[in-house]
DNA sequence: GCGATGGTTCGGCCGGGAACGAAACGTCGG
DNA sequence: CCGACGTTTCGTTCCCGGCCGAACCATCGC
């Protein structure tokens, strides 16, 4: 029999994450938003106290963090491990049962622009990386990338602190399979920082029941006119 | 509630890999070769009718593939995705609970020297990169890298063909995290390469019951002389 | 053809664990 | 001090799913 270790603490932590009521908290915390146990309650579809159950194992095992605040208490996800975690899973989902891919209307504000974890994912989050390697700003190669001067530049004009959470081991820029479009899209401090400052600029709206994001007409104007980007870039399709 | 699709999905995915037999199965499939029913069976430590139920399963949800060969049954994993669904959640369930576990000898040797999949990791697995960042012939960048000229030089000359399995979409050199070092290791299709060399070279033998790997004298002598890895480097501590 | 070996299907047993309601706890607002 | 709200604990119910043994199917060697 192979090593203890391997197979039963993995399968330990699966078991947390195969649970529907706790994958749909775990999903809804993906948004990178703290959540409080009402809230994960009612995405998750159960009862209160069921939830609480729930909750309890999941930082048990590492993977929530909880912080109280006053009569709330606020999850969040323990780590970027978990949310890579969950992409992943995400990605042999779709790839898996090679029938089967109906998706609603709901899932289509899913796929054209969401956040995965503290970054952009979808179509729009695939494209953005296109458009910034069309212009040179950043290279990728092989699930990473660099920034180059030129990008350095750009990123900068446009708001972007890159050393802001340096150090703590942090990549830069990292790639994150997309498991919806199935490319790269940005992560690491990059993919954080870009999300943060579109979502400061007004560009896109976060939705409080969902991790799909919103495109504002601010938005639409400022991917085409400084990302090169057109909406057909990220419309169906 | 968040989208059907998102939390749901993943649930079905997680639950398959959270249950021990599977999960043990699966983890016996990391090592990259393909293995029967039968074989799985005693991995997973359950009889043979429980077993086939499992992997009917496994293979319904597209996380494995089978190969009827004459009257045996070779299973093995679908994707690299499904290796790296299964590295990640291992390196989620060692970071989880902060108090961390005594690694029992049996464990030693994965942490010195294991398969991921197709490739390398463990100590040795760190060690490597590290050696051939050093001397100039990869350079390692946010979870991806490149190979430099000398160090195509370099890997062509110790018998690796970098062109083959080209195409396919499957990137050279890609960083994987190795679960027990909590640091890169490399994956890839230069990752898989060097493993195979290294097999071919008789420096590493496989273990049938494990996916640890001895290092034989030849490879302890090779290790030395073309990477510059004295033994201190992947003896334990 | 014949057994032997590897795998799958079926039926039934049994335990773990997910769900809920009711009640207790703690915190905030007045 | 009060009630309102958010959360946890407890006790109970109940169903899903893992496990096995036995029978059945397929393939190999002879």
């Amino acid at each position: 029999m192979s090593s203890i270790l391997s197979g039963n603490s993995i399968a330990a932590v699966a078991a947390l994450i195969g649970d529907p009521a706790r994958a749909n908290m775990l999903s809804a915390l993906m948004g990178g938003q703290a959540l409080t146990a009402g809230e994960l309650a009612w995405h998750a579809g159960v009862g209160a106290s069921t939830t609480s159950g729930h909750l309890a194992k999941l930082t048990e095992a590492g993977l929530l963090t909880l912080e109280r605040q006053g009569r709330h208490r606020y999850y969040r996800l323990a780590s970027a491990d978990v949310a890579q975690a969950m992409e992943i899973l995400m990605a042999v989902a779709v790839a898996g049962p090679k029938r089967h891919r109906p998706v609603g209307p709901k899932d289509e504000a899913l796929r054209t622009a969401r956040t995965c974890y503290d970054h952009l994912a979808g179509r729009l989050g695939t494209a953005l990386p296109d458009s910034l390697c069309r212009h040179g700003h950043v290279a990728l190669a092989d699930g990473g990338g660099a920034v180059t001067a030129r990008g350095q530049r750009f990123l900068a004009e446009f708001g972007l602190d890159l050393e802001h959470d340096r150090g703590k081991g942090r990549p830069l820029c990292r790639t994150c399979l997309d498991w919806s479009e199935r490319r790269p899209h940005l992560a690491g401090r990059l993919g954080a920082g870009l999300l943060d400052r579109l979502l400061a600029l007004g560009w896109l709206a976060r939705n409080p029941d969902s991790r799909a994001l919103a495109i504002t007409p601010a938005g639409v104007q400022g991917f085409a006119d400084r990302f090169d980007l057109a909406p057909e870039r990220w419309t169906g399709g």
